[in-house]
Order: structure tokens, then sequence, then C-alpha cells
DNA sequence: AAGTGGTCTAGACCACAGA
DNA sequence: CTGTGGTCTAGACCACTTT
């Protein structure tokens, strides 16, 4: 006898899961696959569809995403495995205190300045606007378990984030730029560079002048594909390391 | 009238394109989107399924490629566009070799040792096989322009490349093991730290002790997921940086 | 309201792994 | 040879954007 598990179906109760059935069954086998051992097959493609009572391209869909997130792997012609547990997941976005979380430290935040001014040649460039418009800038330390961990300067476009200086600037930059600005920053685009630390930003790390730092800058684009965020952090390489997982293209 | 193109299905002359209709579609379509110009629609996808004779699903298979490389953005209930030319595609395992020709300068290798050994403790672990077992270990100094760039230490389990120490070591290691060894390396874990330079790295690299750099520490795994080979790198960062491509997670 | 991408189905055949 | 994942089809309906 096999047993039937059903994915909602968007009738059912008031409460039901209304994400797409793909998600929901890569949630599923998500929990199901933490509590397997590494290499051990999953069950086949077939059998997850009438386990599940949904079609195979649906099974696909779902494991296709487990694959990407390096949770499983698939052999052709043998089967779909446990991944071995890898240390980061992927190369996501993740704001600072996302990042600090997930590497259980306790994020926090001074704000140094904050203020509005011209963007000028480079800063114009990077968010595709003309050297005089305004933006607004926020220079920040942000430390972890209260010790300074990264020197962060953002600058956004001043006209589509009017007020945000009167805000709360404590917390998670991202979360209020969706929440009071519509803002979905869903991209952005790095250049890290290995430097050392000049006087002033050692003084603000904490750190002597010359230690290793990370040099970080980013452009974030939106779900439209327009650059909205244009960052520049410096990393304590003391404290700070970045963990990447890559694959092989095969085009 | 509609023009209508012909994937090659496989039945066709004796040279036929063999790749899955998605792939020859993807590569089809990379090619007229560069000389598109950024955020312009492109067909729509039931345009595309009459205009190249494949289902829907196909032509969903090559966008969501071309999505993941980054080259186009979908707008749900909108449509599919070009996206900003970006500076680096993605996040791929690339060989030294490979990620200095992308970048337009020329690869060298100067061998500075090459022994076999018992792995110890660290390396047995990332490689997965007990501290006594032996591994190859090379040791190079890769240059690009003829400028060293870049000093690396590669370990490898010596009972699966025999003779490795015998050929020829000046060029791509993952050609070779992929050619010889049947090893294909589709995946790897990279921690990157920035570091100041101690003085037998400084003098390899022809920089002052102290300078800034990369150090990368890499395991890369088979299509199996078996970790096969254990690299440690130290980059030169006034002449190296690193971009990054990332996205939100929706999860 | 019309048109777009997103999800899902049921079924078929192919390419590859492993006994 | 059997069973697995990989590709592909034709069609349906939903969710969203735009006019």
């Amino acid at each position: 006898m096999t047993t039937e598990e059903v994915l909602t179906d968007g009738d059912g109760p008031h409460d039901a899961d209304r994400r797409p059935k793909h998600e929901q069954l890569r949630a599923r086998l998500r929990g199901e696959i933490e509590l397997m051992k590494p290499h051990t097959a999953l069950p086949t493609e077939r059998e997850l569809v009438s386990r599940y009572q949904v079609s195979r391209s649906t099974v696909r869909q779902a494991l296709d995403a487990l694959a990407d997130d390096g949770i499983v792997y698939r052999v052709h012609g043998a089967g779909t495995f446990v991944a071995a547990p890898t240390i980061s997941k992927s190369h996501r976005l993740t704001s600072f205190t996302e990042d600090m979380r997930a590497r259980g430290l306790v994020p926090g935040t001074r704000l140094l300045a904050a203020d509005e001014a011209p963007a000028g040649r480079q800063i114009a460039e990077e968010l595709q606007i003309t050297p005089t418009d305004p933006v607004v800038r926020l220079v920040r330390v942000r430390s972890a378990d209260e010790r300074p961990m990264c020197l962060e300067t953002v600058q956004l476009v001043a006209e589509r984030v009017p007020d945000l200086l009167r805000r709360d600037l404590g917390g998670s930059l991202y979360v209020l730029l969706e929440n009071d600005y519509g803002l979905r920053l869903v991209r952005a685009e790095q250049v890290w560079t290995a430097i050392a630390l000049d006087d002033r930003s050692a003084v603000l790390l904490g750190v002597p002048t010359g230690s290793p730092a990370f040099l970080v800058q980013r452009t974030s684009f939106d779900d439209r594909d327009r650059p909205q965020e244009a960052t520049t952090s410096i990393y304590r390489a003391d404290r700070y390391n970045v963990r990447l997982n890559v694959r092989r293209s095969q085009s």
C-alpha cells in the first residue's frame, strides 16, 4: 500500500497554503531530507508523483530547485541523492542584518552621518542618474556582538526615498525600502577587493592601520532591473570571510 | 506572415546539432539578445512557440536558463526583457586558466614543487579520506601576462591520479583531470579571506611583505558529490578582484 | 478586457546507469 | 534488460500588468 499525501489546492480551508504546489513540495522534501544521510537516494520522481498526487513536471520543478540550492544532486539514469551538507547554501543577496544572524551574531548599527548631496560622477553612473541629481548618503558602522565589523556607505536616489532621513535607520535597510517605498531589491552586482586599511577606517573599525580588509562595492537592482542602491562596505578581515559555492557551467 | 525557424531534431543531416532543443533555443536567443538594447521586450513565449515550432515548456526552459544567467529578466504579466549588461555573468566554477582568459590576460604557470605525502588532519577532512592516505601536492605560481598573480597549492588523492606527477602540469588541471582520469569537477565550496602577505608569499608574488591579498580555500566535488581536490590560493589584491552577482532568495 | 508570464496536467519517448 | 532522470508535447487555467 502506498501512502498518499495531499498538497493544498487553494479551494481548501480558509488558511490553506496558497503557495504553488512545487514550492510546497520543495519545502516538504527539504524537511525530510534534513533527516536523511548524505548520498542516500530520494524516492524516484514517479514515486513522488503518486505519493503527492501531482504531475511529474511539478515534482521536477521542486527537485530542480533543491538541486539548485545544493541540497540534492541528480545522476542521470541512477537517481536523485541527498547532497553532503555544505557551509553556505548559495550566493544569495542578504542584508548585513540577515548575514550576521546567519552567522549566529547579533547585528548592531551606529549611524555616523546622514545627508543629501549631488550624486557626483561615479555614483551617478552606478545609479544611472545625472551627476547633479541629489542622493541620500548614509554612513554606518555595523557591528556584530557589539564589536565593529563593517563600515558602510549607502547611496540612494533622494527623490525615490522621501523622508528617509527621518526614519529609524538602525535596522535592515532592505526591509525599510520594501515596506515603506515599495522598492524590492532582488539582484546586486558586487566587486570584492582586498585592501589594507587607512587611518580613518582603521580607527572606526577599531583595528591597527594597515590591517587587511575587504572592500565591497555593490549596486542593487529592483525587480525591473533598475539600479536603486550603491553601497561601499569595508569589512574587517579578522572577523569576516566569504563562503561561496560555485558550479561548473555547461555552456 | 510569420517567420518560422526550425531547430534540429536529431534525425536531420549527419552533422545535426544534437543538443536538446531548449539549449539550441537558448544559444540562438542569446545571440539575438546581444544585438538588442537593454530593457526592450523579447517576443512573447507564445510568439517564440510558433516561431521556433516548439512547445511552450521548451521555450520556458530556454528563457529560465537565460534569466538564471542574468541575460534577461521576467516580469509577471508584462513580458520578458533584455537585462542591462553586467560585469560578470554569474558565479561559475572556472579554472585559473579560464578566469585569466576571461579577463583578457595570458595565463602562465611555474611549478615550484610536486610531491606525494600523507594528507594530514585538515586535508584529510576536506577530502574525506584518512590522514595517512597519500595525497599529491602541487605548488604553482600562476601568472597573468608574465607577472605573478597567484600562489596555488593543490592537493589530490594520490590513488585516484596515478602518474600525475609525470604529466605536463603547465596547463589547466581541470581539463587534465577530466580527460585523463575521468574526474569531472562540477561544484566547489570556497572560503575567501583577506590577508596581509607573509615574507615567503610576498617574495614569490613579487610584492612587499604585508601587501593585501586574497586567501582562497577551495574544495571541489565531482558529479557524484565526492570531494576530489583541495586547493589553497593566494591572489595579489593589487591585480585581482572578484565580481559577484547575487540574487535575493524567495524562500 | 486583453495579453503576459506562472503553474499544472497527462502522456510520450529518449539517454543513461546498473545488475 | 529494467528503471532512472532528461526532454518534449498540447492543452488548460491562474495571477498579474497594462490599456
